[in-house]
DNA sequence: TAGAAAACTAACCAAAAGGATAGTACTAAC
DNA sequence: GTTAGTACTATCCTTTTGGTTAGTTTTCTA
């Protein structure tokens, strides 16, 4: 079964390039995916996180989190009738939304990882 | 029509983490994808490459042209026969792989931008 | 013969990202 | 009352990344 590819016209290409850099500059990370993942898990405590994400300070792990609440791909509740107040950071329903993605780097970075391991 | 998502498991999972972080290793960098969209235009050439890609220094085109050979994206050729050698970067077959994830990296970032544009 | 273009590399510096350590405020358990 | 846990923030320092400028070699063009 062969796919259509639609031409790649400079204009299309782009359109798509900026998008493109946008995701990257929201996603590429070296934490945010990892930490979105975490999430994604049921780890929706900070320490939990913390401890699930191996390797990561307290202090970028703090930064991450805010950004990733700005860009709405969670939401951070305050349980306030807890007795030591409890922070909890959910994944957020537009968090769906990354999903394909995670699965297209996923699917490409193992059949690269063979790629690259066959080649040596 | 509901699609079927399979639970994930925290051992697929890490699999799957593991094999995403490769991945955004790879193509994650701020201009990585740029470049590679560039020469899947059909510029292949250094300065024609630069020019295309705008703000970038010789330098980092230079040492991003060497990490995207090593992952084997692109391939160089040198044309010894042209009166000051011509050295040529081209796509190669492989590169085809990394089509899906700019397709799903360049949708999530169309639909991010409206998405956060509408929150303010 | 004096630019100019191609394809880089080297040296240096600035900015951004990230790590280490410590500290705060609160509470609960021992 | 001391220790430990939660959820952070602050300070400092190192590493990584990237930008600037300039320089090299070769050859074509004016």
């Amino acid at each position: 079964m062969e796919e259509i590819i639609e031409p790649m016209t400079e204009e299309r290409c782009t359109k798509s390039l900026s998008s493109t850099e946008d995701a990257i500059y929201v996603l590429g990370g070296k934490w945010t995916l990892r930490i979105m993942i975490a999430i994604l898990n049921g780890h929706t405590r900070f320490n939990d996180i913390q401890r699930r994400v191996l390797g990561i300070s307290a202090r970028v792990l703090s930064a991450e989190l805010k950004k990733l609440e700005l860009n709405l791909l969670i939401e951070r509740n305050v349980i306030v009738d807890a007795k030591p107040v409890i922070v909890e950071y959910n994944q957020s329903e537009y968090s769906k939304s990354i999903r394909p993605v995670i699965q297209a780097l996923s699917e490409w970075g193992l059949t690269h990882k063979i790629k690259i391991s066959n080649s040596h």
